[in-house]
DNA sequence: ATCCTACAATGGACATTGTCCAAGTCAAGC
DNA sequence: GCTTGACTTGGACAATGTCCATTGTAGGAT
């Protein structure tokens, strides 16, 4: 069942139809969706839910630290129920399939002092870049 | 004067006013604009420059990899005329300045085989987040 | 110097993503 | 089963960016 509704729950949230909706959209694939692709999949399950109720979910869903929002491209936002997990991604420049990846080293180490700007540094964000297999197949 | 204006005649670029315009206000700053911030200050040089000119343009420009595009935020891209010297940014997650910074280490050879995916990997950014002093000292 | 022509600029409509708000609805506690 | 404050709705609005038909022009050819 969905690990993040539990969660949600337990930290004293109102559960809705909507919001059930939404956070079964999201735990159900891991893959990296868009807030207008989490409506179209939550429309078909409960065909009246708005729009913007999908938007302020998500909203209230990554306020609270359980989902990721992840901005590989200029488009829309995506959402990662995969919160608790550390990672960055990998996102094909043709076709913008993204994968969870988890390099090696700490690059909040690798920025030193006299390159911080008098900054509180508080994290980090790695975007790998490059062809997929399939788009360099159909290349 | 203007370094990029002359790459971009030596590429055998055909050169107007409004391009000469927009390479020179990119490089006047070294401050990373949004495309309407480089509208704006193009338009009190040259006031009949369009929107989609200034857009253009910094598109030819990115094409061309005389200049890069930086998309630190949701909000409009913006754009580095500083594309030869391979660096990365520090954000402010308050008020949204943007640092060049140049962390030690390669992020690429961090990222080991079995985590590529059978991706043709070609580059990485790594955008830093944190808090500038003058947003720390206002807190 | 003038003409040609392909390339560039214009501006306004349109698209996408997201936010906001006033009004209606409902979950959860009493 | 009420009440109430939080939630949802839908539509207007905002910000950023793209597209396209029309008009203008840089730069080579004559």
């Amino acid at each position: 069942m969905s690990d993040l509704l539990e969660r949600l729950r337990g930290r004293g949230w109102r559960m809705t139809a909507q919001r059930r909706v939404v956070a079964e959209v999201l735990d159900g694939d891991h893959v990296h969706l868009t807030a207008d692709e989490v409506h179209a999949r939550a429309v078909s399950r409960l065909p009246e839910i708005s729009r913007a109720t999908v938007y302020n979910t998500l909203g209230e869903m990554v306020s609270l630290g359980e989902v990721l929002e992840v901005s590989t491209d200029r488009r829309a936002k995506r959402y990662d129920p995969n919160a608790h997990r550390p990672h960055h991604h990998l996102v094909c420049a043709r076709c913008g399939a993204i994968r969870d990846v988890h390099p090696a080293g700490n690059p909040l180490a690798d920025l030193p002092t006299d390159e911080r700007y008098g900054f509180m540094v508080s994290g980090v964000e790695v975007t790998y870049r490059g062809i997929c297999p399939n788009c360099a197949a159909t290349a």
